[in-house]
DNA sequence: CCTGTTGCAACCTTCGCTGTTACGACTGCG
DNA sequence: CGCAGTCGTAACAGCGAAGGTTGCAACAGG
């Protein structure tokens, strides 16, 4: 599986923002986000937009500009950020469309298909009961 | 997430196998499964070599060789598969070392570490409800 | 010895993600 | 009004995973 680290890095910035405005900072910069990921503040942009268009942070212009959250961190959930930044399905069917003409190759994709849909609500339900809130509490757990 | 189709080819090449087999053939070849995916001998050859590997299928070499399955249908569950053809965690760390010096940052991967863990552990629990054997009987109830 | 098939290496292509540079758009401040 | 700081976004290179393809040695039965 192509391990994807988008959701971490989301998770990442978005627990970023909601500690640095709980420290009483109106909002925060890719730049600085992108230090405390070791990553470019064009990664951090681009991540933060798609957040930003699923209305989970907003972001503003000119001087003094930056991100903030657009709920709290405790109503946004892992399921959220998954959508907003995960595009496609877990599994994929063929790349090309098995022989139709063959007993297992016309029956398999939606034996599958079904299959997958399960599995993948299962994961949506486990992810829908991970709050941001909880994400921020473990990360300041860590122990020193 | 890069969606992989090694899952599902593996669980194809598997269950026409074992039809092939009730069918009261000794072994199939790379080439008739590959024929029936739509995709090339070798990339099943490669599929079925990590799963021989863990123990699911054999291969008999020479004139009259090919493949056969090592267990029952019912006994191989697509957490057996997955574990044989995935090698990777389902979700990756940041790819860089994130800043140690920030509490986000510090703290950031044992949180995410531990709430993958459970996420994971549940994918499994799932992957394992599925046997070899429920995915032929749905692949040969498709509606012609 | 001949034939059919696996085992495997080597290489190319495609694709998605990351990283980087560049530059226009926007907005508050002096 | 112009400057400065930051977002928004396009463009491109690099990388790694996966699939597709070719080629050939190894094997085993007739």
């Amino acid at each position: 599986m192509s391990a994807n680290s988008r959701l971490t890095i989301a998770a990442h910035a978005l627990a970023w923002i909601g500690l640095y405005q709980r420290q009483g900072h109106e909002v925060a910069t890719s730049e600085q986000i992108a230090t405390s990921a070791n990553t470019n503040p064009v990664v951090i942009r681009r991540l933060l937009g798609e957040l930003r268009r699923a209305g989970l942070v907003e972001s503003r212009r000119g001087v003094g500009a930056g991100w903030s959250l657009a709920r709290e961190l405790g109503s946004i959930t892992l399921l959220d950020v998954y959508e907003a930044v995960e595009p496609g399905p877990l599994f994929a069917m063929h790349r090309t469309t098995p022989d139709q003409g063959c007993v297992v190759g016309y029956g398999i994709q939606p034996a599958m298909q079904g299959i997958y849909e399960g599995i993948e609500k299962t994961l949506r339900h486990e992810l829908a009961r991970v709050t941001l809130e909880n994400v921020l509490r473990d990360v300041l757990a860590a122990p020193r």
